[in-house]
RNA sequence: GGCCCGUUCGUCUAGUGGACUAGGACACCGCCCUCUCAAGGCGGAGAUCACGGGUUCGAAUCCCGUACGGGCUACCA
């Protein structure tokens, strides 16, 4: 094959993207850069009711979050458009008149109620339960006069007798093989004029020349459907691969009921884009079965349908955030602290002038903070107690400023802050540490006191570090605050 | 009912007839490091490869059947 790659994204604007069609999306977006082609994304919005333009721009903006760009579609165009189905009326109608014009499809003139009724005794019978393909029956010369009398009529596929099993090689599951004989007399053209769904794909996938189909697994079943109706065109069928379901933790398939399952969602939680990325490549698709970080270049260039997994995965939201911790740990000292500032702007913590000014400040903060937090939203509660006056927790008090003692170590503490020249984490250390054998304490025993009074809680960032960010006068007046309500 | 897909540690997976006493990662447990929490280091536990037959000198890997789960079977997508 040298036509160059061409695959598509097709999700329907009835919600925002979800884990399940973020991972389809990323694959076809990795299939395509791997081998140079074109990444495109149709929007399938038929279905009036659910569909809404809300939905179509935030997919488009998750899409353009976890860095998965498209080179054509309904926001840049493209030599194949429109890229949404409900402005491609035009080509249904041209590819209805091909088919009619081939002899491929027949007006149907059942109506809905008897179709229903037809169905409910095929089923009784058991076996098939497919069209029984009455009006098939009728001559075409019946046919057109009726059609012409203006009778209400859907335009059916006329599926060939003589077809022999329908079979395609799925370049993730291999020969897939379905008999003719189960395959419906599909109905491509409602009475109302618009397209069914079978009809739409095949034509707008033959229209856009997409090469490679790569989609869910519940659309199997439609695959030899889809594959006749390009027969029935006259056109070469794409080549097709399906991709197992995303599931919820309980085995069933992701919804609402398991929390978060749109990429928006991950993202207002503190995911890092190159952490989802990458767990939703390894989601049904391994490298080598040992490595797990892998970045956006290495996905592009190793990305292979072959090595994509044929069963259901559940989606493990600790795995992930085990990746994001990863990410946040091996990112930029700088670039971290433009993200920690933005969380912490959004808290109303920092001012965007401060953020400028206390550029350095902050640049000594983030080691402090990357390396123990998984998610972004974990910083402000992190750091709060450098930006904001604190209360001592109830438990962290008992704890800790109620042990005997607490209260001469907070003392001398502040003692041996004050005499401190230089206000440096080394310096403050050397102070406190000389403190525990001259009081008889465990060393222990009087960080944790010094940490509950600066910070309000028993966990914190380093404390030497915490207290030279703090700044002197602050750290001291907390510390004497502490020790007036301590325990002797 | 019919057609189709899937089934390896709790989870994601490696594995394509012999290197498998089934490997890696997350989670879990222990130890080390240590001012807390993390991170990191070291180690541990965890899979009768869904089940039952076959083929073969030899099967997680090939074939058949069964069970369980899922999809399609719409003038929904």
């Amino acid at each position: 094959m040298t036509e160059p790659v061409r695959v598509r994204f097709a999700p329907s604007p009835t919600g925002h993207l979800h884990i399940g069609g973020a991972r389809t999306a990323v694959y076809n977006w990795a299939f395509a850069r791997r081998h140079g082609g074109a990444f495109v994304l149709r929007i399938e919005d038929t279905d009036p009711e659910r569909s809404t333009e809300e939905n179509t721009q935030a997919i488009l903006r998750s899409l353009a979050w976890l860095g998965i760009d498209h080179d054509e579609g309904p926001d840049v165009g493209g030599p194949y458009g429109p890229y949404r189905q409900t402005e491609r009326a035009p080509l249904y109608r041209d590819a209805l008149a091909l088919l009619q014009e081939r002899g491929a499809v027949y007006p149907c003139f059942c109506s809905a109620e008897e179709l229903e009724r037809k169905r409910q005794e095929a089923r009784a019978r058991g076996g098939f339960a497919g069209y029984d393909k009455t009006c098939r029956a009728i001559s075409p010369t019946d046919a057109a006069a009726r059609v012409a009398a203006g009778d209400p009529h859907a335009w059916r596929l006329k599926v060939p007798f003589d077809r022999g099993d329908v079979v395609f090689e799925d370049l993730v599951r291999g020969e897939m093989r379905f008999p003719i004989s189960a395959i419906d007399d599909l109905i491509v053209v409602r009475s109302d004029g618009t397209p069914t769904y079978n009809f739409a794909v095949a034509v707008d996938d033959a229209t856009m020349r997409i090469t490679h189909v790569i989609r869910g697994d519940d659309h199997i079943s439609n695959t030899p459907k889809q594959i006749l109706v390009y027969e029935a065109m006259g056109v070469e069928p794409p080549a097709f691969a399906h991709l197992s379901m995303i599931w919820g933790p309980d085995g069933k398939r992701l919804s609402k009921r398991h929390g978060a399952t749109s990429v928006e969602a991950y993202r207002d939680m503190g995911y890092l884009p190159e952490a989802l990325l990458n767990y939703l490549a390894l989601l049904g698709w391994s490298l080598d079965g040992e490595t797990t970080i892998i970045d956006r270049e290495t996905l592009i260039a190793n990305f292979s349908l072959e090595r994509v997994s044929r069963n259901p995965a559940i989606f493990d939201s600790e795995k992930l955030e085990w990746l994001n911790g990863v990410y946040i740990r091996e990112m930029p000292r700088e670039q971290f602290v433009d993200r920690m500032c933005a969380v912490l702007q959004d808290a109303g913590l920092l001012s965007p002038d401060e953020a400028k000014e206390r550029r350095e400040w902050l640049l000594a903060l983030a080691p402090l903070v990357s390396e123990r937090i998984k998610r972004l939203d974990e910083v402000v509660p992190m750091v709060r107690f450098l930006f904001a006056e604190v209360a001592v927790e109830e438990k962290a008090k008992d704890a800790v400023l109620a042990v005997a003692g607490a209260r001469s170590a907070l003392e001398e503490a502040a003692r041996a802050l004050e005499s401190l020249e230089a206000w440096q984490s080394d310096a403050i250390e050397a102070a406190l540490r000389a403190l525990p054998e001259r009081l008889g304490m465990k060393p222990k025993a009087v960080f944790q006191a010094v940490r509950v009074a600066i910070t309000g809680t028993t966990v914190s960032p380093p404390l030497f570090e915490s207290l030279e960010l703090l700044g002197r006068e602050r750290a001291i007046a907390r510390i004497e605050a502490a020790a007036r309500v301590a325990s002797d």
